[in-house]
DNA sequence: TTGAAAGCGCTAACAC
DNA sequence: GTGTTAGCGCTTTCAA
């Protein structure tokens, strides 16, 4: 024991974790013994005696969305600064392992808190979960009082950027990405938001104009765009419910010989950098990434350091929208509000 | 204890752990009892205990690097299936982080291995890192006989791509990502490659084409494409060292009003996704992503588990070229060739 | 303010 | 084959 060279054991303990009651002697002794011997403490033994395990896990659907890899670093970095390590766990979407990971999960004590982007995972599964994980949820889904919740407003952002559409002059506006049912929830928020714009406008929806895709990928939006195409009387411009959506769209349209933005204008959603690069490159609604991670991480621990649970608190994160060539042809230029 | 329902400690950690001494009739009581207390064995003591975590840490530079990430994927998936977690780190391509995580890394004990894809990291930092680590290398940096490496012959796919720009007829090739300083091997090799290939067909190397960049990002490949063009006599044919770059190039290309493949001819490197839906999609070599995860997870696991440390292996997974319409036009067909 | 000692829940060497 | 027992290296009451 590193204790030997100096004093004694529980002072060691208190020196290395920073406590408050340490004479500034003892310290001192300590802290060069600690240095002499090249001391480090056994996180694993720490871990044990403290039952907590110094890990966050972040849950999300795909690993190779940009839209989340750009995210997780953000709290990769925030936690790290908090003394965290994160560990990172894709489910595929598949609504039984998340529910495993949000239960008695084999796994806990592994970790000490989840940050947890949903897909498949029902309202009612999330409520019978282990009420003892500290939980943040990213995305679409709201509070129930017992975790927090962070998210940009989907609905009022789907609804600027299809008022950008409209402004453009543009009137039979598709939509892409729609999903009409239960695990759909954040896609359903982004339709509302469609809705409301055109109603603001006093405008009619072109129902048959709303496609559905399983998922927000790059092939989605390619078939979706394809089959809008196929159609008697195909749109003029298309809210993609992603970038990457957006980004398969693109690649059809011009496939099909077709000009964006001057045929068809698109939008697309998140912000991902390749849309930033690609040719034309995309307009879309850009939400505060870095904000979102920081947040969720400062939420969570917070949790997992209170004894009595705080309430649940909803954090709405600030958007804006990113005009590029998409709609705005060649001259593209940024033009930001916030949400 | 949970041993009390039935028989005996030592016993239940047999079971437990499917070892394999255990009389049928014991094993079922105990997992009998096991069912019926809910009883799950708490990993941190397990780990305590064993000395051993059950996570294996993945460093890369950058996790929002499509290539990463695709890779990442399957070495989870790939790791999970043995019971391993995986702690995922990022070094931004410091090579302090990079030396810290392989030397007596305070995170040291919370992983059991490391599969490691240097950047910024150094010959003599990886020499004199801690020897009890075991160690898996993921990219071009041969092995000292101490940890295993695998990689695809960056080389021989380099002179393929070069190769296939040359079969198009193509006479002013140039090549973005060269990095002509110690950190900087990966770019070197497949510099080689393009060297190779002008000298099998008695070709000149127009040097002053071959151009420098610090990452192999769009930013990258963007200005560097700027700068090629802005020469007096322009490329007609671009090896870039990574899709990302040559996703760059092309943007700028057609930003000038170049036509991609008619008037320059890009050819990427690693078939990340993006290069299949972009405008046009992109012409690449393809590691083989899946191999190289589950045989650097299979290589760690084996080397965890060994008390006398394996030899040094070298690991070659194939990769193909895939030729799409960034060289082949809107005509664009697959052909493959293993390496 | 600091020492002593009792675990945290498991694994593994050692006997039976 | 299975029970006994001694730690793994720390945190944390409890005294001093």
């Amino acid at each position: 024991m590193a204790k030997l060279a100096g004093v004694s054991s529980r002072t060691v303990s208190n020196v290395v974790n920073g406590y408050a009651n340490v004479t500034e002697r003892t310290r001192a002794r300590v802290q060069q013994a600690v240095d002499q011997l090249g001391y480090r403490p056994n996180v694993l033994a720490r871990n044990l005696a403290s039952g907590r395990s110094g890990q966050i896990a972040v849950v999300v659907p795909y690993l190779d969305t940009p839209y989340f890899s750009e995210l997780l670093q953000g709290i990769i970095r925030a936690a790290r600064v908090q003394g965290y390590n994160v560990l990172i766990d894709q489910t595929d979407g598949d609504p039984e392992h998340e529910r495993m990971l949000i239960n008695h999960g084999s796994s806990r004590l592994l970790f000490d808190g989840v940050i947890f982007s949903p897909l498949g995972l029902s309202q009612e599964a999330l409520a019978d979960r282990d009420p003892d994980l500290p939980l943040v949820i990213l995305g679409e889904r709201v509070s129930d009082g017992r975790f927090d919740h962070v998210g940009i407003d989907d609905v009022t952002a789907s609804r600027q950027a299809t008022e950008h559409l409209l402004d453009l002059g543009r009137t039979r506006l598709a939509a892409i990405g729609d999903q009409p049912y239960a695990t759909g929830e954040c896609a359903q928020l982004r339709t509302r938001g469609f809705r409301e714009a055109h109603e603001r406008r006093g405008l009619p929806v072109h129902e048959d104009l709303i496609v559905h895709t399983p998922r927000f990928t790059r092939p989605d939006g390619a078939q979706a765009m394809a089959h809008l195409l196929d159609r008697d009387d195909p749109p003029d411009a298309v809210f993609c419910y992603s970038d990457l959506v957006a980004l398969g769209a693109i690649h059809t349209l011009i496939a099909r010989g077709l000009r964006v933005p001057e045929d068809v204008a698109v939008i697309g959603y998140d912000d991902i950098e390749d849309g930033r690069y690609s040719n034309p490159s995309v307009t879309t609604i850009s939400p505060d990434k870095e904000m979102i991670a920081t947040t969720a991480v400062e939420r969570l621990l917070l949790r997992i350091g209170s004894t009595t649970p705080p309430p649940g608190l909803e954090v709405r994160a600030p958007h804006r929208l990113i005009v590029r060539e998409s709609t705005a042809g060649s001259r593209a230029s940024v033009s930001a509000q916030h949400g």
